[in-house]
DNA sequence: CGACCCGCTTGACCGGGATCAAGCGGCCGG
DNA sequence: CCGGCCGCTTGATCCCGGTCAAGCGGGTCG
């Protein structure tokens, strides 16, 4: 392949009119007219290495990230060092909007693998969504479910048990998962025990605790970090087991 | 006063740039020129009753809401019915944003004290925002600021013992108070225990021991629903007291 | 290809906060 | 002004999940 043909297809594939992320990503629901529009809101792309971060939690902020493949995690650092993962992102999904309202992140996002994000110039999203009226729609739409998502962590960690918390936890991974075509009930967990645990309020032992637990169970089967759900109704029930004593 | 003059009245005070909100409220860092676009950002004000909803989870989402004076509390209601506290609200601070993504409110927000709010139809919102950047600017800072809070809170849920909790919480709550000319160290508190107890993950039998405690410390004076900090510093040692041994 | 390190599992024990229970008192409505 | 109810406090006990500890195994890097 001649090295001008490898930039035209680089390019190509650069246009979210050509992307094959759009139905889960920032342009969903716009008509392919409407798309065309917005082949100019992704300035480049970036690769972010397992273990890199894309940005850190006190640097400025400048654009937002798509996830075009790879797997990321969220952290927050408080005062005195502690540690919380505060969510998990896959492709499609939006980074960095943390950033906007104080003007540099207050968290640190970290691939997991090997990744790789659209670099969307904030600047350049305020100036498309001023002019052009889907986008402005969904983008709004997008910032309000990353506030309903945040929400119902909340209601995780202040009102559910740890068995329930996993379970809605590995719901929740093997939905997303189905989402972007992958199997539904069988996947590789991409982030340690540790960071599964900070997420969800609990130690690392408790989350090994439950996953075997689980798998007794027959909810489950676990080995290390593949996961094969074979009862997604009975995790649902798990997840939802209010003590429902009269 | 005659009836035409008290609606004029009424008519200056609805207008944005005559409200003493406005430094914290949506309009904040405009100029005096640039307030006067927004004076039909609100279509009408609303009281809501003590106890009263402004309006429920499932509900059709149509418009945003600045409080203008009072407090209010939002809550999920999971599947299984159990409720969770995810914020308060005071004078200045937006409501309703977690509507805007799925077009219908997820949370229900209700009145702790007599209140009012501003209503400002969605349609509006965006309207005046794709024509006025300050606006749109601002309004995407409100957003993510909301976003970053909750991100908080998830730290305080996620990693944060009992007590470390509770102090946070009350440093918050004298900040908040303060910004808003109110005394930081002393208030009436206008949620129950059981409330604040939802809203930091524990039981309220946990909240009152904590006060009581936190009385017996020298950090506050409680008193029902009177509470007077008495040492900040110390509360806000509590809260990053992280064990920090060896 | 092989060794080492890191992440995972599992056990034993402990303690913070939940649960159950009882009594008090402030506030609201009659 | 008075009675009742709801919200708060406090005690006793329990148990879930944290902590400490030890060993294993698999993936990664030399």
């Amino acid at each position: 392949m001649t090295e001008p043909a490898l930039a035209t297809l680089t390019r190509l594939r650069t246009a979210c009119s050509q992307c094959n992320l759009r139905e889960l990503c920032l342009p969903v629901g716009l008509s392919a007219d409407e798309l065309q529009t917005l082949d100019n809101l992704v300035s480049t792309r970036r690769k972010v290495r397992r273990g890199d971060s894309l940005f850190y939690g006190g640097e400025p902020f400048s654009a937002l990230y798509a996830v075009r493949y790879g797997f990321f995690k969220s952290t927050l650092t408080s005062g005195d060092g502690r540690e919380q993962v505060t969510g998990f992102y896959m492709a499609g999904e939006l980074l960095g909007m943390d950033g906007i309202g104080g003007d540099r992140h207050t968290c640190t996002l970290t691939a997991l693998e090997d990744s790789e994000v659209c670099v969307m110039p904030f600047a350049r999203v305020e100036d498309l969504s001023r002019n052009f009226e889907p986008l402005q729609r969904h983008f709004h739409k997008v910032l309000s479910r990353e506030i309903v998502r945040d929400q119902g962590v909340m209601m995780l960690l202040g009102s559910m048990r740890a068995e329930e918390r996993l379970a809605a936890f590995l719901v929740n991974l093997s939905q997303r998962l189905t989402a972007r075509g992958f199997s539904a009930s069988e996947f590789v967990l991409r982030m340690t025990r540790d960071e599964i645990g900070s997420y969800l309020g609990m130690k690392l032992e408790t989350v090994s605790r439950l996953f075997s637990r689980f798998q007794e169970d027959g909810l489950i089967e676990v080995h290390q970090k593949h996961v094969r759900i074979l009862d997604i109704g009975g995790l649902k029930r798990v997840m939802a087991q209010a003590q429902s004593a009269p």
